[in-house]
DNA sequence: ATAATTTTGTGATATAAATCACATTATATT
DNA sequence: AATATAATGTGATTTATATCACAAAATTAT
C-alpha cells in the first residue's frame, strides 16, 4: 500500500518518527523515492531549491565552487536531510550535493513538510535539533581547516572515513583531487602525504584502497599536526 | 508593568513577534535584561549552557580556543540570538561570546522558550528560519577563510565592519591581534596589510580609527585577492 | 607628569605548502 | 589486446605567509 510507505519505513528521521498516522499518510502521498548512482548530482549549486530531501541510504558530498577553488565542505552518510537550510531560507542552492556511493533519496513536498512544523510542535523541535547539530559540525570543521596543517587535516579526513565505514579498511570514495578539495590542498600534496603516512606505517594505501594501521598515531597527527 | 515588558519591547525578534499576549506575558515573567560592557564575556567556552540569550543592542564576537590558536569565528550586531544551537543541542558551550561594544542582553528561561516551540508553530518556524540563516553564513565564511589570501580576507573584514556600522568611518572594535584572530593571520600581518591599504589610498588608518576611501577597490581585493 | 606596561609597526629570515614539470600507472575505449 | 585518456606520483622550484627581532607608539598605572 503506497499510503503506508512512510509509516512502514524503517529508516525514519527523528522528526518523522513523531508524526501520527494521519500525518504519515499525508507524507506518503507527497513523497517519492529515487535512486542515485555514484557520481550522480542530487542538487546543483545555482539551481532553484524545490523539495525537502532526505537520504535513506548512501553517502553524499556537499560541495561548491568557491572564489578560487572547488571545495568539498562536508561528506556525510545516510540517514540525513540534505540542505534543509536552503529549503527553508533560500531560493537558490548555494552548494551542490552529489552521491559518492549508491544512494536512496526521498523527495518531500515542502509545503506538506512546513505544515507539519506548524501543526506538530514535537516535529518542529526535532527539526530544530537537527539544524543545531549542523552548526557544531560546521564550526569545528572550519576551525580545523583554518588552523591545522595539511597532515592534521589529512588525518582528520582519514578518521572521518574510518567513522563512516566503521571499518579500518575501506575503498576511498574520492579521487586524489577530490580528497584535496576536501582537505584544502592540491592533489600532489594528497599523494605525498598518503605516501608518507604509508611509509611511516600509519596507513596502508593501494590506489583507492586504504587500511588504517595506527589509529592512535592518526589521532596524534590530527591534534599536533 | 513588568508583565508587559516584552510586549512593549521595540526590538522583538521575528519569532517573538508572532507570540500572542498570553505568551508575551509568560515571556516577560521568565526573562531578565542585563547590560554588558565592552570586553565583558556573555558566555564562555567550556561552561554549561543555561538560558536562551537574545541581544537587543550591541556588538558581539563569537570566539573559541582552537587546536592551535584563539579564533574569532563571527562578529555580529544586535538584534541576534546567541548560541541557540548550543542551547538546544549541547550541554557545554563550544565557543564563547563577548561584547565588543556596550550591549543589552536578555536571558530567557529555556523551558519556557521550548514550550513556545511546541505550542506555537509559527514561532517554531521563525526559529527554524533563524537557524537556517546561520548555515549560509558559516559556510561562506569558511570557504572565504580557506580560499582567499590575506588581502582578500582583510578586505572582507573591513567591508563587514562597514556594513555593521553602516558608515565609511568607524572605530575598529578590535585590537590588531584580534583582527588577526578574525582574519586568520598574525598581528604583524594585520599591521602590514592595513598600512599597505592605507598607502594605496584604499583606506585611511589612524590607530583604531578607519575610513574606507575606495570601497570598489576593497570589493575587488575581496574577490581577486 | 613620569614611569611602566602593553600594543603596534616594520625589516629580515625561515618555512610550509603551492606550483611546475614530467614520468608512471590506472582506467576507459576501440 | 592495443591504444587513448585520465589519474596519480615525485622531484625541483617558487611563493605566500609565519616567525623572529627589535624599535616606536600608545595606553595604563603611579
Amino acid at each position: 500500500m503506497k499510503i503506508d510507505i512512510c509509516k512502514n519505513c524503517a529508516i525514519k528521521s527523528l522528526a518523522v518518527k513523531v508524526l501520527n498516522d494521519k500525518e504519515l499518510k499525508e507524507l506518503s502521498n507527497n513523497c517519492s523515492e529515487v535512486e542515485f548512482k555514484k557520481g550522480d548530482i542530487i542538487f546543483k549549486q545555482g539551481a532553484l531549491s524545490s523539495n525537502i530531501i532526505y537520504v535513506k541510504k548512501g553517502l553524499i558530498k556537499f560541495h561548491l565552487s568557491g572564489p578560487i577553488n572547488e571545495q568539498i565542505i562536508r561528506i556525510d552518510k545516510a540517514p540525513i536531510f540534505l540542505g534543509l537550510p536552503i529549503s527553508f531560507n533560500e531560493k537558490i542552492n548555494y552548494y551542490s550535493a552529489t552521491a559518492i556511493e549508491l544512494s536512496h533519496v526521498c523527495f518531500i513536498n515542502i509545503e506538506v513538510f512546513k505544515n507539519f512544523i506548524y501543526q506538530n510542535g514535537e516535529f518542529a523541535y526535532q527539526i530544530i535539533v537537527d539544524l543545531c547539530k549542523n552548526e557544531y559540525n560546521y564550526i569545528h570543521k572550519c576551525v580545523n581547516r583554518t588552523q591545522k596543517n595539511i597532515n592534521g587535516r589529512m588525518a582528520d579526513a582519514l578518521l572521518h572515513f574510518n567513522e563512516i565505514y566503521n571499518k579500518k579498511e575501506f575503498i576511498l570514495p574520492l579521487s586524489r583531487q577530490e580528497l584535496g578539495n576536501y582537505t584544502d590542498t592540491s592533489r600532489e600534496n594528497v599523494s605525498r602525504i598518503l605516501t608518507e603516512f604509508h611509509n611511516d606505517g600509519i596507513i596502508k594505501v593501494w590506489n583507492k584502497k586504504i587500511k588504517i594501521v595506527n589509529e592512535e598515531m592518526l589521532n596524534l597527527i590530527s591534534k599536533k599536526g
